[in-house]
DNA sequence: GTCTATATTCTGATAGAC
DNA sequence: GTCTATCAGAATATAGAC
């Protein structure tokens, strides 16, 4: 039991709204990766946030501001995954850390991954400004250092941005065509043994593919 | 000019209804690619058609019906490039075929792809029929023949499912998130020469990554 | 901040004239 | 077969009491 008298810290401005915020965000995230936008009404928002619409308008602009928020939350995660890799000395140590990586973002952030996919397959209206900041002094970066690598003979030949498209199909294909992939995989739900053997053979592939070897 | 009395063949019943019915559905098609189903209305679908939303109506039973007919539409391709791959001697080869096959798809048929894709990521309600039934005992057969391949040391010893999701993944990727591929490539518009460098660097990296050299 | 009630718009679907 | 007019229901959004 709390004492009203004893210390409580600095005060939070808004720590009422900050938790009410991300009840509702993550309401969205669940509504809109399985239904999409359209699909999506905020009246089903709001019910499994567990509170009335109107607190849902109260909070977000509109249905547009909702799904903003959560587009720009997913995409600091995706920040998170890509700069989990690094101008490493051994490609095939990056690479498998890379792809680690991925794979488990889709075992633990399936619906995250869906909600990006839907948004892709729609023409990206929402995600322009990401594509021409950020994402694409990120990607050069990357791929230079690739470059630089096959270069200096550290690996094959293999182009850059193609063998990331692999990577990344190959990776996100776990999440967003799950259906596909249980039922492929005779089971009912995808445990964690399913994504180990999907990462060992993604690493497997793609390493010997250009011309490394696993690093033990 | 026609002469009334010419001869005009053979009488189609249905000639009307069968194109009337080609145009709406390829007006759906591209309405579902991009808006999904909720985000498609008739009117949207009549629009593009260039016809009265009422015809839609009459010549499907509802939106459903429309849907489930674009989905069957593009189930019938899927099965033709499915089918493209048969029990040829050099699994090489066969790799080879099949992702060119693919890769040509996303190219001809991005659309096509992107509903498949949406469908998947809804959870595929639509889909579950065609996922136990065909499918599954289609994947089977290929899956045996790669076990088989792998057995008499034809190939690396390759996890023949995921193999498969890495070749699914890769392929589709360049229809169904275009928007960032376009964007990683720095064009405009996907070219062939795009595809090419693709398909190239697909089997590259899948053929020797399953310990196989190219066919010549 | 929270919630009820309501205004407004849109969508799927149909009836009925031509 | 084709089209106009229209209905019933649902969705977004807001107004205003508490």
């Amino acid at each position: 039991m709390i004492n009203r008298t004893m210390p409580r810290g600095p005060y939070k401005p808004g720590k009422i709204r900050q938790k009410s915020q991300q009840t509702m965000l993550e309401a969205a995230i669940q509504a809109f990766s399985q239904y999409g936008y359209s699909g999506t009404s905020m009246q089903s928002i709001a019910d499994i946030a567990g509170v009335p619409k109107a607190n849902v308008h109260y909070y977000f602009k509109n249905k547009l501001g909702v799904y903003t928020a959560v587009l720009g939350n997913i995409l600091d995660m995706w920040d998170t995954v890509l700069n989990d890799i690094t101008i490493a000395d051994d490609p095939a140590t990056v690479l498998c850390r890379y792809i680690d990586a991925k794979i488990d973002f889709s075992r633990t952030h399936p619906q995250e991954s869906r909600v990006f996919a839907k948004e892709m397959l729609s023409g990206a209206p929402h995600l322009q400004e990401f594509l021409q900041a950020k994402y694409t002094t990120w990607l050069d970066n990357r791929l230079s250092i690739f470059r630089h690598w096959i270069k200096v003979g550290k690996m094959d030949d293999v182009e850059p941005t193609h063998l990331m498209f692999m990577i990344w199909g190959s990776t996100q294909h776990y999440a967003d065509f799950a259906p596909q992939v249980t039922q492929s995989l005779g089971t009912d739900t995808l445990q964690q043994e399913h994504f180990d053997a999907a990462a060992k053979t993604v690493k497997q592939v793609i390493l010997r593919g250009c011309g490394l070897t696993p690093p033990e």
